[in-house]
Parts: structure tokens; sequence; C-alpha cells
DNA sequence: GAAACAATCTAACATTCGTTAGAATGTTTG
DNA sequence: CAAACATTCTAACGAATGTTAGATTGTTTC
């Protein structure tokens, strides 16, 4: 009576999500695509791969459905098709943390120091934000800190950081994020400025933990369909 | 600065999530898992696939840390390795469902009227079921309504629906539900109450949606650890 | 319209994966 | 301890996938 050879279809259809997930290449590009929109250029760029290749993967992703395409002038930008999918992302990453005893190892030997932040401490830090007790930095490229942001936070690329050392607070405390807990621009961040002396810690968020755990998020330059 | 190769092997392990769910055999296992621990043997049937492959299938399943076994006697029982497995699953169904268009028709094609079951809808249902205003039936093998089953729900198994007709209500509304929207005892059962006059809908819901939602599910046996 | 450029498409290879079937392991029953 | 049974392990095949490199399409600039 039951068992229609549509049932097997429908799982089908799930299993095409879950092969688009399948492959470290396609989520360290999705990972990258949490922050905002790029262009196939600046996703291989920062996944370190070949143009083709990457263009190959997000085909993928496209045929998926979990990412769309715009085009402007020579560039074609991808983005994520929905908020939902930088949900999905990181409940699969949190379930890969949860039960792979072997992801919390390479987590542990590369995030020294947690410094992670779960829910009454993002509030605490939004209202220490608020008031001025601490000083936020996105030490992430400024295209990303203006597709969203922490609110209150202030962009201060990696790559600037040592430049304007002078507009950091030597007396205040210092948090700095990036894209995520996998990212570890904050980390050199967190390295270069404690060399200098200035109190400084490392928040695991990115933008989309952050928005995920129904905190608000900035935008500076209003781009987004 | 950046770039490590800690970072891929990251990327890496979060992929083995990814391979998991990267066949829909596998994502009918998790689903059939979602209503309680089964053994090889159970799983296989209900999937309709060789015993072997089964296990095979359960294997890598196993090795991404998305099930746990125990053995009783001759039997070896599988289990999701935790709830949260079962919210998983049912974010990537869910995004599925939501990105592609082919598993939106195939659903249409099946499931001729939705009965989706949404927010409010859920807490109402509860209510109706309390007062005696709805009677609310579980169509699947007792087995698996005594792992956990909606509150006021009774066991009725499809298999034993058409001998304990007298038992149901001729003139109050019936709900059957089963393991989710993509399993058709429900469809079954109310095909055949209506053909027998009674008040009869299904609702997609499984224990697993109704549990995501945050409603409260009951459990006749105690077994869990 | 030609040159420069971004991105995609195609073909090819090695690798991995799904499936099948036969052999082996471990458990219970007599 | 032998027989029956549930499950896993091993080997093998074809299909699907990741990667690389070369050819192609579409856009802008001059």
């Amino acid at each position: 009576m039951s068992s229609s050879p549509l049932k097997g279809r429908l799982y089908e259809q799930v299993a095409r999500i879950g092969k688009a997930l399948a492959s470290p290449k396609r989520l360290e590009l999705i990972d990258l695509l949490v922050q905002g929109e790029k262009s196939v250029e600046t996703l291989a760029a920062a996944a370190d791969i070949d143009i083709r290749l990457a263009s190959a993967h997000l085909r993928a992703l496209r045929e998926a459905r979990l990412v769309d395409t715009r085009r402007e002038g020579k560039h074609i930008y991808y983005r994520l098709s929905g908020d939902d999918i930088s949900r999905l992302w990181i409940t699969v990453r949190r379930t890969a943390e949860d039960h792979l005893a072997e992801l919390r190892l390479a987590l542990a030997e590369m995030v020294t120091k947690p410094h992670e932040l779960h829910a009454e401490g993002r509030e605490s830090l939004l209202e220490k934000a608020r008031k001025g007790e601490v000083v936020v930095i996105d030490v992430r490229p400024v295209g990303e800190f203006q597709c969203g942001h922490l609110p209150f936070a202030r962009s201060m690329p990696l790559a600037e950081i040592s430049d304007r050392l002078s507009e950091l607070p030597p007396d205040r405390d210092i948090v700095a994020y990036c894209r995520g807990p996998f990212c570890l621009l904050s980390e050199d961040a967190v390295a270069l400025l404690s060399a200098r002396g200035f109190r400084v810690r490392r928040i695991a968020d990115g933008v989309g933990e952050w928005a995920a755990a129904g905190m608000p998020v900035e935008r500076t330059k209003e781009e987004a369909a």
C-alpha cells in the first residue's frame, strides 16, 4: 500500500543538498559567502584554489539552489540564496563540532583559548559596546564589514591594523571578531595587538553566528535585494 | 599569516557530516531512526534494501557519528546519536523543501492536500485533543508509538485499523499522523477511514517535527539512556 | 572591432562511492 | 558443540565526483 517510487525521489532531492555539503572546498565557499556576496575571482583567491575549480564548485552549489548569482559588468557575484542557508551551514557545522571528536581536537589545536560567546555573553557584550566600555573591531576586509557587521563595531581590517594603532584605546578592553570560529583573522589581530600591549581578546562569532543567535546586525552600504 | 593547513582540516571534518547526508538511502534510514531505535533487519525491511547494504550505509552514518549502536542478543540496534541529529535532518529537509522547486513538485504530487500544521495549529490541536474534541491516532507500528508519541494520541497501527474501527468515534474529528511529511502511513489511514465514513484528516508532522517545534512528547516505555 | 579580462564549458584522468555477492564473526538455541 | 541467525567484513564492478588543463562565451575598454 505504501512505499511508492515518489518516496525515493523525495529523499533523492534532499540528498542533493547533502551532496552540495559533502565537499570541504564547497563548505569553505559557503563559509565565505556567509560574509556577503563575492565574485568568483575573490572566492577563488580566498579559498586558495584555481578560478576554474571555484567555478565548478559554485556551479554545484547553484544547482542545489544554495547560492544565487548576479552579474555586474565583467564580474559575476555569488551570494547565499537565503538567510536559511547561513543557518543551515551553522547547524551542520555545529553538529560536526558536537559529534566529531576529531573536529574538537583540531579546533582545540587552532584556537588556543576558546573565547566562546554564549547566550547572555552576547547581550552583555552588546550592552558594554553601547556604553563604550569595550571597543569592538571587525578585522575583515572593509567590503565585508559594509555588507553587515555587529552593532557598535568599527572596521579595522587586519592588513591596516599596524598603521592605525593610534585609533585604538590603550586603556580599554578591545574585542576582535572576524568571519567565525574557523577564521583566523581575529586570531592574528589578537596576537598582533597583545604584542603591542593592548587589552584585546577574540570572540568566535562571525556575523552569521551573531545573527543566527537572534542578535541585531547593522549594514553600512545598502545593496541587498 | 592566516590560511593554515588546519583550516582545511576543519572543513574536511564538517564535510564528513555532509557526505553522510549525501545519499538518499542514508537519509531514509535517518528518517526512520527519528522514530526511535531499530535493528538493522527492521531498517533494511522498512527501506526496502538488502540487509548488507543497510549495514554498509549504517556504518557510514556511524563513522560520521550521526548514529550509535547497542547490542541486545542477536540484534544490533541503531539510534540517532542525539536529539540534535533529528533537528539536523529536519533543517536539511526544510532547506530542500524551500529551495528545490522539484522537491515541492514531488511533494505536491504526493500529498494531494497539504494539511500542514503551522505554529498555532499545533497548540490548538493539542488543546482540542486535551478536551477530547478530536481523537488523535498514531498509525505507526506500536514500537515506535512507545518510543515517543504526541500527547493524548492513541496507538492505532495502520495494519490493525480495519479490525479496530469500533474504537473510533463516528461523530468526532479524527487526526492521523505517522513518521512525518514523507511517510505515507497516515495517507493510507485517511484513505481507509474516509471510505468508511469517518471524519478524518492527516497532519504532516511526525514526532520529530512536533518535538522540533517545541511541543511536548510523551513516552510510554522508558528505555532511553 | 580587437584586445583584455572574468567566468564558464568541455574533455580527461584518478579517486571515491554505491551496490552486489560471498565469506567471516559473534550470539543464541538446542 | 553444532545449527540457526543477525550482522559485519571483504572483494569487485560500474557510476559518480574532484581536479586539472585547454577551448569558449560574454563583457568592457580602447
